[in-house]
DNA sequence: ATGACAATCAGAGATTGA
């Protein structure tokens, strides 16, 4: 089963970028960040017609998740729990079932700018959310994963140029401390357990030349619990996609379950 | 130190992103 997570930076405007690469790539299974719809508004026609279940939690203007799939969505939820009061769409989850069943996390973590602030509060507080999710993960003993935009550079060696980013909410001590609290519990960070070393990102700014110089940072990322971890086939990164027409500023990652 | 770039909503420019 190959599952690929992608920021696509608004599904209205990707469409075309999103089609191509659907064709070429064929993923199983696709977790989508940012789609800047809402649900109604959703080209959900696009993607059932290759074959894909649909399933979206959007929200007017911004942020907004989905998940794809060429297998059924079981027992789909909307929202991280832990706080009713928050509207922001950022958390989906479905249970898809290939050869082994798999529980999909999709996420779309705050961005946290300007640190310190009550946006930087917000990641965090987000962050203690997933955590308390996560555990609950683990504690089921089935195949689960998180993938998605965890706005965190985890080290130093996940960007190109990490003084810039010291004072930013994605590399802030206390952001990188979070996801390390939660990796610690017992997940794998998929692309780290196939490749070490620097020179890998998922994101380059549109601004700034930073594609061409390659000035990228690594912020999208698959979290294994340990029966998925023992799934796990290969990770890797779909850096050409960055060079496409009228592309994301994120490219998707993926990974290769024996599932 | 700032802005550069892009998308959305709205129908200009502010807001958000990273």
């Amino acid at each position: 089963m190959k599952i690929a997570t992608f920021n696509i930076n608004g599904v209205k405007a990707r469409i075309g970028a999103l089609t191509d690469w659907l064709d070429a790539a064929q993923p199983d299974v696709a977790v989508l960040q940012e789609i800047k719809s809402v649900d109604e508004n959703f080209p959900r026609d696009m993607f059932e017609d290759k074959g894909y279940n649909v399933a979206t939690h959007g929200q007017k203007g911004f942020n907004g998740v989905a998940i794809l799939s060429k297998f059924p969505l079981e027992d789909i939820t909307r929202g991280l729990p832990g706080d009713d009061t928050d509207e922001q769409a950022r958390w989906i989850e479905a249970t898809v079932v290939g050869q082994k069943a798999v529980r999909i996390c999709g996420l779309y973590l705050p961005n946290g700018n300007p640190a310190p602030g009550p946006k930087f509060d917000y990641k965090l507080a987000w962050m203690d959310r997933l955590h308390t999710r996560a555990q609950d993960l683990l504690a089921q003993e089935e195949p689960a994963l998180m993938a998605g935009d965890y706005n965190v550079i985890p080290l130093a060696e996940d960007a190109a140029r990490p003084d810039a980013w010291r004072k930013d909410a994605l590399f802030m001590p206390e952001s990188r401390a979070a996801f390390r609290r939660i990796v610690n519990l017992g997940f794998t960070e998929a692309f780290r357990a196939r490749t070490a070393g620097p020179g890998h990102y998922s994101f380059w700014d549109y601004q700034a030349g930073s594609w061409d110089k390659n000035d990228g940072i690594r912020i999208d990322h698959f979290l294994l619990n340990p029966q998925c971890a023992d799934l796990l086939n290969d990770c890797w990164i779909e850096k050409q996609v960055r060079a496409g027409e009228k592309p994301s500023d994120h490219v998707p990652v993926w990974v290769d379950l024996a599932a």
